[in-house]
RNA sequence: GGCCCGGUAGUUCAGUUGGUUAGAACGCCAGCCUGUCACGCUGGAGGUCGACGGUUCGAGCCCGUUCCGGGUCGCCA
């Protein structure tokens, strides 16, 4: 490196230094003047150094945020004048020069560093400011190792790095596409990769045994806090030859060794593998959801049967979950008030409970809540036994109709968790929901259709989908989830045409529809098909989860607003007519 | 697209029942200060209260429309 801007980082100089010349360029992060001494901090990627000034006019026109350049002597810094938060906090510079390099406005839209204290609107729209400060930076460090740790790990296991291509076709199946218009071929589009699903199946058929790629996704739907819109990446693989236990030891091998090497100090549990494995069904009946946290260590019951001969109208009939909170009980009136009105948010009629309580007459024990003077002595101790409920115990009942019951107990099983301190943060609670279904009934359509990819294989295969009803068959389909987040859904592929065409025709689709939605993969699978799986973990997930963000914008350098724009770059923007009349575009 | 919340100084916010000249902190400018590290002290500049319309003697505040942002549901095979 020449050395015309610097000898040195702000990140660099040590005791080692003290004595020789320094050269140092950077923004200035603080100006603290006493008059005669003035302290300016000097930031750059690397760190934070102190400069020392005699001469108040060499400070003219430098504000925070101008890029100075500073030369001058390394100091030993006084004993009570070291400052341990810094790395360079043993030194100083001395600089008996200092350039300007750029000047900032006045007024600055934002403060470096204060990133809790500002609107992301304006983070955003500044981003090249807001990723100055510490945080950011830290972000984006910590992003590239552990995406370089993700690599070394794949490598490890002998998978191929491969790029696929970025403009392709339209799919017709899953989320919305982001289209480009051609120039070449008049009303015709290629698609930006909702993922690169298509290309590493293609793969598998090449005779790449096992592929991966850091994958650029793009998706033109709405926004979450742990989904971007617009665009994220995914670790993608696939492996040949193999089965649905072999892509998830790969997962949790690889997923458990950066988990470790990445986690906080403040982590004190990682699911080690083999993690648990949950059958969709389970999850849903014991969880309430696809997507578990296992933090949480309240459980759902099934209380439909117990209630068929209870004389309580709302819930005759219907299906019932009932969650058991511990000490629920000692919780104030306003507990309740708060549940019950969490619940109406949800969409739900009531919030049925009842709590074991001592017994002040009889030191024996009794039964208090809305719910209790419906029960017999005989069906109370029979929910005893169901939840093994303790004294001050309190179990929750929650009923509705089939197929929103778990769902809704899910949520009250997530609030109560959470407003009783039960979900211990410390930890990482990796789990796989297997055992997905094939097919589900549309609520809006009412008629039958895929329920995830359609391109999973069928558990059964062939004789599956020729003897079972339809709501029966399962797919080797598979979610990975860690702490409640979804941060993978997997599949073994079907690779076989007549089981593909078999599956379509269930869903409603003839082989015609199949060869014109799907021609590619219906044409490719004809030439000799390896039987293979994969899946693909969020990067931005994971990094969020590691990092303790709530957000994933936090975790990406120039993330899309919730809105899909980019407000710094102006997009979406217009285009200029010829650009449109180049693409055969007229805009209404 | 539905629902909820928000938009006031460069930034983050406060602003009572509608009532005189819209406040604070940080930042910025000027002055003082030789050891601070989010330095301190004194003073100053800085506002179309998102926009438009309405109600009213009078609107930052009430009503309507609209724009922008956040959350949530839909959506995400």
């Amino acid at each position: 490196m020449n050395e015309q801007y610097r000898t040195h980082t702000c990140g660099e100089l040590r005791e080692e230094h003290i004595g020789q010349t320094a050269k140092l360029s950077g923004w200035v992060a603080t100006i603290r003047s006493h008059g005669g001494v003035i302290f300016v901090d000097l930031r750059d990627h690397y760190g934070l150094t102190q400069l020392v000034l005699h001469d108040e006019s060499l400070l003219k026109g430098v504000t925070r945020e101008t890029v100075i350049c500073a030369e001058g002597v390394v100091v030993k810094r006084d004993e009570e004048t070291v400052n341990p938060k810094l790395a360079t906090g043993m030194v100083e510079l001395h600089a008996g020069s200092l350039t300007v390099l750029s000047a900032p406005p006045a007024f600055l839209p934002i403060e470096v560093g204060n990133s809790d204290s500002v609107r992301e609107e304006m983070r955003l729209k500044y981003r090249y400011l807001d990723l100055r400060g510490p945080r950011m930076q830290h972000n984006l460090k910590f992003r590239a190792a552990f995406i370089r740790a993700l690599r070394e790990n794949m490598e490890k296991l002998g998978f191929l790095e491969v790029h696929t291509p970025i403009l392709t076709a339209s799919s017709p199946e899953g989320a919305r596409d982001y289209l480009v218009p051609s120039r070449k071929f008049k009303g015709k589009f290629y698609a930006l990769p909702q993922a690169p699903q298509m290309f590493k199946q293609m793969l598998m058929l090449s005779g790449i045994d096992r592929y991966y790629q850091i994958a650029p996704c793009f998706r033109d739907e709405d926004a979450r806090y742990d989904r971007s819109p617009g665009e994220f990446y995914q670790l993608d693989f696939e492996m040949a030859f193999a089965t649905q236990e072999d892509v998830m030891e790969v997962t949790e091998t690889v997923l458990f060794n950066v988990f470790t090497q990445f986690a906080s100090e403040d982590i004190t549990y990682i699911s080690k593998p083999p993690f648990r494995r949950i059958p969709y069904r389970e999850a849903m009946l014991r969880y309430g959801s696809d997507k578990p946290d296992l933090r949480n260590p309240l459980l759902i019951e099934d209380l439909s049967e117990f209630f068929a001969d209870v004389e309580f109208k709302p819930f005759r009939g219907r299906p019932v979950r009932g969650i058991n909170a511990p000490g629920g009980a000692l919780q104030p009136r306003a507990f309740f008030e708060q549940m019950l009105k969490f619940a109406e948010s949800i969409g739900m009629q009531g919030l049925g409970y009842i709590s074991r309580k001592p017994d002040p007459v009889n030191s024996a024990w009794m039964f208090a809540g809305p719910i209790g003077k419906y029960l017999s002595e005989e069906k109370k101790f029979e929910l005893v036994d169901i939840f093994d409920m303790q004294v001050d115990d309190t179990v929750f009942f929650i009923c509705d109709r089939p197929g929103m019951c778990d769902k809704l107990a899910g949520q009250i099983r997530t609030e109560l968790g959470n407003r009783l301190g039960l979900v211990d943060k410390t930890r990482f609670e990796f789990c796989y929901i297997t055992d997905m279904p094939m097919f589900e009934i549309d609520e809006n359509t009412k008629k039958l259709g895929f329920s995830h990819n359609p391109f999973s294989m069928p558990q059964g295969g062939m004789e599956a989908l020729m003897t079972q009803a339809p709501l029966d068959i399962l797919a080797y389909q598979y979610d990975i989830v860690l702490n409640g987040v979804e941060l993978s859904s997997g599949a073994v592929r079907n690779h076989v045409p007549e089981i593909m065409v078999k599956a379509f025709e269930i869903a409603g689709y003839s082989e015609e529809d199949l060869k014109a939605r799907f021609g590619a993969m219906y044409t490719a699978f004809q030439h000799g098909a390896p039987p293979h799986a994969g899946m693909a973990p969020g990067v931005e997930r994971m990094v969020m989860l590691l990092l303790g963000e709530a957000n994933i914008r936090e975790v990406t350098a120039f993330p899309l607003n919730g809105s899909a724009q980019d407000t710094m770059m102006g997009a979406p923007g217009g285009v200029s007519e010829q650009q449109l009349r180049d693409v055969h575009i007229r805009v209404r």
